[in-house]
DNA sequence: ATGAAAGCGCTAACAC
DNA sequence: GTGTTAGCGCTTTCAT
C-alpha cells in the first residue's frame, strides 16, 4: 500500500506538505502542489480512509435511512437514494445505507463509533419517535420531511400541503364542482406519515376554500384496489368530475379502472397526479402532475448537510414549491 | 468522546484486555469480561470506527454495487439491497451503497481506501469489463449473477437456467405443446445480462428437448408493451397454451391482457413465471412461478464473503435450484 | 511556504 | 490470563 511518506519522499517534501497540498488548508507554492500531484498520480496514492477519519475526525461518509415499510413506494424510495448518492459523490463523500428495521439503535451506532459524520433520514412521520435522538446525537442530520415540531434540526421536501392545494385549485379553475383524493395506503395515514397527511390537509383545505364537494379515500397499493375505489368513487360522488392521485403504484390502474367504467378522460372525469414526472408521462392518457422532485431534494438534502458540517447556519425548512405540468388528464368540466 | 482507555480504567484493567474481551480474539478469564462488560455499559462505550480499520486493517463495511439500468426491476433490486443489508449487520458489517455509473473507478476508490473490506455486486453481465479490476483488487468480492467465464471469483445466483427449464417442463408435463417465453426489455439482452440470457437457454433448451414448438419475445417493462406482446402472441401462434415470464414489472398487465382478449387463464392458456413469491401471489389468478429468492441470495452472498474474509476457501459457484410453486394459472393443456 | 512531531483510538505482537 | 507498547496512516499544531 502506498501510503503518504512514499508521495512525501517522492516529491521531496514533507508529509504535511502532502497533506496541505491535497487538502489546500494552507498555501501551498504552485510549483510543489505540482509536484506532489505528480507523485501522487505517478504512485497511485489514495489515502487510507480509516487513518484520515481518525486523524481528521471526519469519515467523509453520510448515512442514510431507507424506509422499506408498508405502503411505500419502492421505486420513488429507491429514486432519492439515487440522488443522495449521486450528490454526496460530488462533494467526495459515500454513503452508508441504513435500514429502518435498525431503528435508532442504528442511528447511534453509527454516529457514535463516527463511522459517518453525518446523517439523512426519510419516510419522517409527524410525530417521529427518532427527533429527539437526532437532537442528541451530535451530528449534522437532515430529514426528508417534516414532522409536527422539528424546531433545531433540518428539513427538506416538497410542498405536499402546497402540492395538494395547487391540484385541488387547477380542478377548480377547470370548473369542476366535486373532487375526491385517491391517497396513500391506510397504514401510511395511521402510522402519520408526513407528506401523506400534508396532501389531505392541503387537498381538503383548497377544496373547501373554492366552496367544492371533497372526499379521501385511501388506497392500497394494488390494481384490485384501485378497481374498488373507482367504482366506490362513482357510487358514493356521483356527480364527481376531478380526481387528485397521490399513490404511484395505483395511478395506471386507477385510470383504467375508471376507463373501463365507461368514462372519458378528460371528458367525463379530470384527473391529477402528485407523482414522478416519468410516470405521469409514461400513462396511455399522460396525466397532469406535480412533480415529485426526487434528484433535487437528494441533491439539496445533501447540500445542507455539507453546510452544516462546514458550521454553516441553514433554514430549518426548506419547502419545494409545486410545479404543475398540464397533460391531457384535466379538461374543463362537461355541461351536464 | 468514552475511549477504550476510559473503560479500561474504569474496569481496572489494561486497554488491550478490553479489546481483547470485546473481540475475544484470546482467552479472558470470565470474571474480567464481565467486568469490562459492565464498564462498557456504563460508559456507553463504542470503538471508534476509523481506528478500528487503522489499528486492525478491517474496516467491517462492505461495499454493494446496485444496478439502476434501464429494464432492471428496481423493486427487485431493492429487495437484494435490504437482504444483504441485514445479512451484513447480523455478522457485525454495514453496508456502502455505490451506484453502477461510479463504475470501476468507484470499485478502485473504496477498495484502495480501505473503506471497505469486501463487494459485492449485482447485474453482471455474461463479459462483464469489471472482472479483471475484481481479480486484481485484492479484496474479496461476490457476485449476484454469473458471467461467462469467472475463474477465480465468486458467484451467486438462483440456477435461472433450471428455471426456465422447470417452467418448461412443468408446461409440457401438463401436456402444452406451443409455449412462449415473455422476456425482461430488449436493452437487457442487447447488454448481455447474465441472468436473463441463462432463462432463455433454459427454456429454449427444455423446449427443444421435450418437443415444443417455442418462441421468445423481449418486452418493455409497461402495461402497453404488455399488451402488445399478447396480441403478437396469439398472431402469431395461434396453438399457444402455455407461457412462461420472466419480467416482473410486466407480469400482471399480461394475465390481464390475455383475459381482455377473451382467453381463461389456465383454462385456455396456462402461465408460469420466474418472479417473487410475493407478486405471484398476489394477483387476481395466482400465478404458478418460481420463486426469485432474494433475501435468501443476499444472505449467502454475504456469508460468502464473510469466510472469505476469514480466509477460508468458497466454491466458485453457488447456484441455488429453482423451486416451483404450483397455483391457480397453470393447468391440463384443454382438449382441443 | 515548509517541516517536525505529537497525537487520533484501536489492535496485536511481545512480554510476563 | 493479563499488561506494555509499538505501530496503523493521516491531520494538525507548533516551529522555523
Amino acid at each position: 500500500m502506498v501510503k503518504i511518506t512514499d508521495v512525501a519522499r517522492r516529491a521531496g517534501v514533507s508529509p504535511s506538505t502532502v497533506s496541505y497540498a491535497l487538502s489546500r488548508k494552507r498555501p501551498i507554492s504552485e510549483e510543489t502542489r505540482q509536484r506532489v500531484e505528480a507523485a501522487v498520480r505517478e504512485l497511485g496514492y489514495r489515502p487510507h480512509a480509516g487513518a484520515r477519519a481518525l486523524g481528521g475526525s471526519r469519515s467523509n461518509v453520510l448515512a442514510l435511512v431507507v424506509p422499506l415499510r408498508a405502503g411505500i413506494d419502492v421505486p420513488v424510495v429507491m429514486r432519492f437514494a439515487v440522488s443522495v448518492v449521486t450528490a454526496a459523490r460530488g462533494h467526495d463523500h459515500d454513503v452508508l445505507l441504513l435500514t429502518q428495521e435498525e431503528g435508532e439503535e442504528g442511528l447511534r451506532r453509527v454516529a457514535d463509533t463516527a463511522l459517518v459524520d453525518a446523517l439523512i433520514l426519510m419516510d419522517v412521520q409527524l410525530r417521529d419517535p427518532r427527533l429527539p435522538l437526532l437532537r442528541s446525537l451530535g451530528r449534522p442530520s437532515v430529514m426528508i420531511g417534516f414532522p409536527s415540531e422539528a424546531t433545531g434540526l433540518t428539513c427538506i421536501d416538497l410542498d405536499f400541503r402546497a402540492a395538494g392545494e395547487a391540484c385541488v385549485e387547477h380542478l377548480a379553475g377547470l370548473g369542476h364542482r366535486v373532487v375526491a383524493l385517491v391517497g396513500s395506503p391506510p397504514e401510511v395515514y395511521v402510522r402519520g406519515t408526513a407528506f401523506a397527511q400534508r396532501v389531505v390537509q392541503g387537498f381538503t383545505g383548497a377544496a373547501d376554500r373554492a366552496g367544492l364537494a371533497s372526499a379521501v379515500h385511501p388506497c392500497e397499493a394494488t390494481p384490485a384496489a384501485a378497481r374498488r375505489v373507482a367504482e366506490r368513487l362513482l357510487r358514493e360522488q356521483p356527480a364527481l368530475t376531478g380526481v387528485v392521485v397521490h399513490n404511484e403504484a395505483v395511478l395506471e390502474p386507477l385510470v383504467d379502472a375508471f376507463a373501463r367504467l365507461g368514462l372519458r378522460v378528460p371528458g367525463d372525469l379530470s384527473i391529477t397526479a402528485i407523482c414522478p414526472d416519468a410516470l405521469a408521462e409514461g400513462l396511455r392518457v399522460p396525466v397532469t402532475s406535480i412533480a415529485l422532485p426526487a434528484a433535487e431534494v437528494g441533491a439539496r438534502a445533501v447540500e445542507l448537510l455539507m453546510r452544516k458540517l462546514a458550521g454553516e447556519e441553514v433554514p430549518e425548512a426548506t419547502l419545494l414549491p409545486p410545479r404543475l405540468t398540464r397533460r391531457a388528464s384535466t379538461g374543463p368540466r362537461a355541461l351536464a
